[in-house]
DNA sequence: CCAAGGCAAGAGCAGTGCTCTCGTTATTGG
DNA sequence: CCAATAACGAGAGCACTGCTCTTGCCTTGG
């Protein structure tokens, strides 16, 4: 069935396949800036122009990267996250995701400039993005509903001022959470990135250069920002005090 | 006697700083990527030739852009934090930082992309760039120097893996505070970067709505993680809680 | 006053994204 | 089964980029 009408699109597949393993060879070789669709095309033994057929522009092929790189690294935390033992404390599950997006982002510096830098030109996201860019906010959120259900989750409470706003990003990524937490876990989100952007960006030159203990120890004091606490990750009593 | 051999000099002076003027307008304009040395040199009347002899490449004229964006962001910092009353809270004078960072760089985001977002191409900062740099770190350094001798800052403890590295950085950068609180600094330092990087960059979006509120919020939670407490700024007695 | 050096101008090279046209080739409807 | 159709690759070409080199002008220092 896919073989009759496949033959033709079974070869644009791979084609458009192989465009973008060039076009992420040459990203992770040289960066987005010297992506250059004439070298890929030139690379995979094609003309410029029909490298057109595939992607209508520069862009279009940018932003199939920018899915892909959303989803490699939203699926490193979530692998990271399901490799954790069940009964792992909750801070050693929420590292855990940090210490798999900063790894991923090593590996990988350029894909992670590319949806982590600056925005491209004059480059506005697509909706094809926002499913995959949200992956890895959904398995912070899911480490802190685990333990929500296990111990509870403590955090200071909100200023008034953030209160609706609060409740309505609760509504949207974690109704089952408490406004509060919700909030510190959008906050430590953002945190996270700040902490692997400064190091793979070079902000950490010639200041921090353990790097890899130093990002440990942040990502466990955000564990403790978004109220996660060492102990049982299910014990039934939240009352236990661990000072 | 920059005057007496001024009359050249003082006109490659004026040149230099139109050059810088123009690029500055089109990387406000439409973002680094696409300042070009062409447009720069046709809006200012001259040919592009001519530009080399001032910069003798785009990447030089981008890193006295950077100089200068850092600069302009050190700066605003640092007004920001000499314009607070000295008897102020010392999370008020925290957040007065954090938020002289967010406005200017939501005032000149692609500066701020330009110095926070991905490195350009193969580009490695130069040594004139590490200066400025820390204009930003060293205002929120300096804040916490004014609690510690006020006060008192209380952080928790570091693990052993990070004590030596802690005391290395203290040494280079506030041999005067405590090194949990140093590392807790470059934490927070770093952090700061990553709201605002995520407000800018656009991950945000349908997420968070109430950016000032929230960016507020998430500041003076970074202003306890440092140990800035509430309370009277100077106070000499450090027995204090606020649980 | 005159040589020397800084300077702008122009041509030119190699590269880019992108468009258009032109045969060819594979798919599909009659 | 064959013809109409759509997809495709190749090539030329446009406008643009960063950058180099050469050629003269013109200010400046001796």
């Amino acid at each position: 069935m896919s073989t009759t009408r496949g033959a033709r699109e079974r070869a644009r597949a791979e084609v458009t396949a192989a465009i973008k393993d060039e076009a992420r060879r040459q990203l992770a070789a040289e960066g987005a800036a010297k992506l250059s669709l004439r070298a890929v095309a030139r690379e995979l033994g094609m003309v410029s122009s029909a490298l057109y057929r595939y992607f209508p522009s520069r862009d279009d092929l940018l932003t199939a990267l920018i899915v892909d790189a959303y989803d490699a690294v939203g699926a490193a935390a979530e692998t990271a996250l399901a490799r954790q033992p069940a009964h792992a404390p909750q801070p050693a599950r929420w590292t855990a995701v940090c210490r798999a997006v900063r790894t991923w982002a090593l590996a990988h510096p350029h894909e992670y400039a590319l949806i982590y830098g600056s925005p491209v030109p004059g480059y506005t996201a697509p909706m094809a993005t926002v499913g995959p860019a949200s992956r890895v906010g959904r398995a912070l959120v899911s480490v802190a509903r685990d333990a929500h259900r296990g111990n509870g989750l403590a955090v200071p409470p909100l200023p008034a001022a953030l209160s609706d706003e609060a409740r309505r990003i609760t509504e949207d990524v974690a109704p089952d959470l408490p406004p509060p937490v919700v909030a510190a876990l959008v906050a430590a989100w953002s945190q996270l990135f700040g902490l692997v952007s400064f190091e793979l960006f070079g902000q950490f030159n010639r200041v921090v250069e353990e790097r890899e203990a130093f990002f440990d120890h942040a990502a466990t004091t955000l564990a403790h920002a978004v109220g996660l606490i060492d102990g049982r990750p299910a014990g039934p009593a939240p009352g236990g005090d661990s000072t």
